[in-house]
DNA sequence: ATTTATGCAAACTATTTGCATTGCC
DNA sequence: GGCAATGCAAATAGTTTGCATAAAT
């Protein structure tokens, strides 16, 4: 089963590349109906699936219970505000030692690590929440 | 709004802290099933929520879709094998020195620090996986 | 006695799927 | 031309909510 590069599939990875948001599927959707209004939702979907798989966008784990989506595939990490309910790239955060102490009290292969922080934003912060 | 202790709500999170499987909602309610047939799935729904709230029991972070539900809630990360899917407990997991990192490079406050491995469990490993 | 929590069913939201058609390769 | 991908609508999860009733305080 061979893989084809559509108009659509090409307007859904760029359109979540620009947007630093890290959107869930329905803002990644409305923000590709501004570039072609006759995209399918169903679509959306597809090619998201697709994306994740081809490792070129991630899925960002959050409490929220709504999928995020984060069209930086470098490593790193993130923090969701529990006022705002933004969520924030962390780069810089090292997890080699976890991953170190997880291999010598485990026998579990690791492949990914993930890491959420939550709390406040400097943002929230200072309105004094 | 008070809080009422009632025999679901206890059932539900006994229930919890018996299995070690970390289950969906709709694995809980199938266990809870067993204990009393006459539970509805909104009871379930309803009180793990207030438990997470209350603190009693907590979400765990997946890339499955699906969100599982741990009755220990004493900070410990977990793993999630790509093979079979199932989540395993990793106690001993420090991520003082994340947090460290964080705060020196942000000025966020943190609460709260999630951390999942993924990859393959010894078992499957075992299995030539 | 009051009022929160329950059980049921209906409603709602998120996601997947079937199918005829389009459009890459 | 062949077959993967699309757009639409319907189907299928997963979760929440309205309401009459039950039960905890």
């Amino acid at each position: 089963m061979n893989t084809r590069n559509t108009r659509q599939k090409e307007i859904v990875l760029k359109t979540l590349c620009e947007l630093k948001t890290h959107p869930t599927i329905l803002e990644l959707y409305q923000a590709v109906l501004h570039k072609d209004a006759s995209i399918g939702q169903a679509t959306v979907y597809r090619n998201v699936s697709k994306l994740v798989e081809e490792g070129k966008i991630q899925k960002v784990l959050t409490k929220d219970g709504v999928t995020h989506y984060d069209g930086d595939c470098r490593n790193h990490s993130h923090f969701m505000c529990n006022s705002c309910h933004r969520l924030f790239d962390l780069y810089g955060v090292n997890t080699n030692n976890l991953i170190k102490a997880v291999r010598k009290s485990s026998c579990f292969i690791i492949s990914n690590t993930y890491v959420l922080f939550e709390g406040i934003c400097e943002e929230c912060m200072d309105k004094c929440y």
